[in-house]
DNA sequence: CTTCACCTGATAACAATCTATGAGGTGAGT
DNA sequence: ACTCACCTCATAGATTGTTATCAGGTGAAG
């Protein structure tokens, strides 16, 4: 005959708390027995759900999207993984697959040229900036140059304009 | 051809506000066309495809349930429900195709994009360029006016240095 | 030169979800 | 009687997810 866990084994057999195993029967309306005490006894099928449960959560599912998936997996229990996890090609589709990665794998590439093609236009761009700023300078510099030579001081900007 | 709405269209659209938009771009990973300038297009099946989020957020589902949603529905673009909720083995090949068709497309984009890019660092490298014959052509002008002026003809390059 | 409609981070403020504890209780077995 | 392993209800605390804002920029159009 069937076997039933108590919430204790549960807790044990599934690494998590008691008390987080009634917030999930709460939060997502599992449906456990209840003996004649009303203690819960959770079947092998019962720790399957819960398994999946938890392999949801590490995904990121919360509980309203895993309700959903639950009832999916209503429909695919024959054997096979629920529907909304495992989307698993069938092997005819193997090839596709493949390709498929392939050109991600480009598309990858991509990006990172892109990304490089981007930060070269940056520099470029920090370039002429540093360009102009230069370019002013030495107007600059000049034009007081020019300045002190008009007023007979100062080395002379011919000299600037020769050499250095 | 197809009609692309800016994001400010789409806000008011959809009732949201943009940046709600741009987080759910990101956290949901949707890609979105960008035009030239980097502005994001949203095309009508942009717009299906949020329409659904805002649907599924309605429900409780979180982003990362949401992403799942999105990659089955593809299937059901035929009028029916949302994937999530409707996945049968048989539309596996079908989804599998649609996928890789997205992937394409995006692979498409992204050399656009790369093209795109290239150009406009082209146009840049041009300007530089530029700038430096005409800095050139400066010098050079004012290096004769000033010999011209040495010999004591020409006009005054003083005059240059002032107005030109 | 200013305004407009965008863009990207970064981060603050708030909301929802999840986990942990505590009080008060029950029946069964020692 | 007492302890054990449960139960419920309530609520505190921690973690995530979501929405709002802010600063600092860009290109186009008036």
């Amino acid at each position: 005959m069937e076997r039933f866990y108590k919430i204790g084994e549960v807790a044990e057999l599934l690494n998590i708390e008691q008390h987080t195993l009634r917030y999930l029967e709460n939060s997502l309306k599992i449906k456990i027995k209840r003996d004649e005490r009303g203690d819960r006894m959770y079947s092998e099928a019962d720790l399957d759900t819960l398994r999946l449960v938890l392999q949801l959560k590490e995904k990121g599912l919360n509980t309203t999207a895993i309700k959903l998936a639950l009832e999916t997996a209503q429909d695919s229990e024959d054997g096979q993984q629920p529907g909304l996890v495992s989307v698993q090609p069938e092997n005819n589709i193997k090839e596709m697959v493949s390709i498929a990665r392939r050109i991600i794998e480009q598309n990858d590439e991509l990006m990172q040229q892109n990304h490089k093609l981007e930060e070269r236009m940056a520099r470029l761009e920090k370039k002429i900036e540093e360009r102009n700023v230069e370019r002013e300078k030495k107007i600059d510099e000049f034009l007081n140059l020019w300045r002190a030579e008009q007023e007979g001081k100062g080395r002379s900007w011919l000299s600037w304009l020769r050499g250095k």
